[in-house]
DNA sequence: CAGTATATACGTTCAAGCATGTATGTATAG
DNA sequence: CTATACATACATGCTTGAACGTATATACTG
């Protein structure tokens, strides 16, 4: 049981990140031991060294792994030929927050990076990278929000700065609230709901308007 | 130098306790080490299990020191006496924001909990407390919107429940991505706007009117 | 009020357990 | 035959918890 083909390499790499998952979920990143992700995966420390340089790294491949699916908004919302900048935005943000209910890798990756992951030491590059994808993000949603109001789905006057800020907190928020007491939300079902009345602010909403400070 | 007067012990205490919030700021909770909190208050690790079980106990008693000002709510606007209950609402949302910036221990207590601490282990019980002060907040909101509706402040159709989710999703989700990013918002300018923009859609959102499923 | 006893408020020392990283072994794929 | 893909063994450092020491504040006693 030694010396697997390049095929198999990769298996067992995978089998790692998978376990890793699981136990930094169970235990916490920095309570994790290597030793309880080795067991977990059925190999052993060796194995991990490896395949990764320490734990960091492990944590570090798992989290690039499963791409949050941020990533995917820019796809059509932000195409300027789209006609329906802001029915895409909607798709999307309903299917993030079903998507965090339904697939329970993608659940455990939110629980892990809001409630299991200590932002300090090694794991501030990380927070560093949240910023930066925050960031980008941010980028996608103001390119969809100046489509919208090009085909008038938004009003030509909302404060896009304001509006990207506020509809970014929004979805943090709920999966945030929904993260510490999944019960009193059913979140899979209010998906809709929610992204409706964050689409109606947008809309309507008066204080988002340009030029409403002091 | 031993053998203080229980006045003194209880400035030594309080001293723990001003440097565990330091010290687990700057290197997260379980990354500190009672060592380094010891040294940080310029006393040994003796004084600290005197006063303290163990880190877990000392990160409690910190935690339990500042009581998350989430409870100062009930105080006036859940009173069904107050002609202005959504008025008192809005004051309590915009100062809470507003205290996160001006009032550093405060900011330092909220990085703590988002993003210098795991929940397992022995903090489990720190998000299961997290949950039940939550639920607190979330029947304070609930008594407040029903006093607001009375008085013709909400429209009576509002499901307060949707509401509560909705509006304590805001707050957590503004400090959350101001956290992350301070540099992209001026929280202590943008709390008003951004409270308003809450109390809006509370006011005119259709979907967050009783009946809108499926 | 003086003297004594004792609990208090720490500082210091020590043993033990882990987790980490590295070094070394090893069997097989290529 | 050699590099690969691991398993095993070992050395190191750090942290914890508890034991132990100790000097003083405070309570008690006469």
């Amino acid at each position: 049981m030694v010396r697997r083909t390049k095929a198999e390499a990769l298996q067992t790499r995978a089998l790692i990140l998978d376990a890793a998952e699981q136990v930094f979920h169970r235990k916490g990143v920095l309570s994790a031991s290597l030793k309880d992700i080795a067991s977990e995966a059925g190999v052993t420390r060796g194995a991990i060294y490896w395949h990764f340089k320490n734990k960091h790294d492990v944590f570090m491949a798992m989290v690039d792994r499963s791409r949050l699916p941020f990533d995917n908004l820019s796809e059509r919302a932000e195409d300027a030929s789209e006609p329906d900048p802001l029915g895409r935005l909607r798709e999307f943000m309903v299917y993030l927050l079903q998507q965090a209910v339904r697939d329970s890798s993608q659940r455990r990756l939110f629980e892990i990076m809001f409630q299991k992951c200590e932002f300090s030491g090694d794991n501030l590059d990380l927070l560093v990278r949240q910023r930066e994808v925050c960031r980008e993000a941010s980028g996608r949603l103001a390119r969809t929000f100046r489509n919208a109001m090009d085909r008038g789905q938004l009003p030509d006057t909302l404060d896009i700065s304001k509006a990207v800020t506020w509809l970014h907190s929004q979805l943090t928020g709920v999966i945030m609230f929904w993260l510490l007491d999944p019960e009193v939300l059913d979140l899979e079902h209010a998906a809709a709901d929610f992204v409706d009345t964050c689409l109606f602010a947008l809309r309507s909403s008066p204080s988002l308007r340009a030029g409403a400070d002091a």
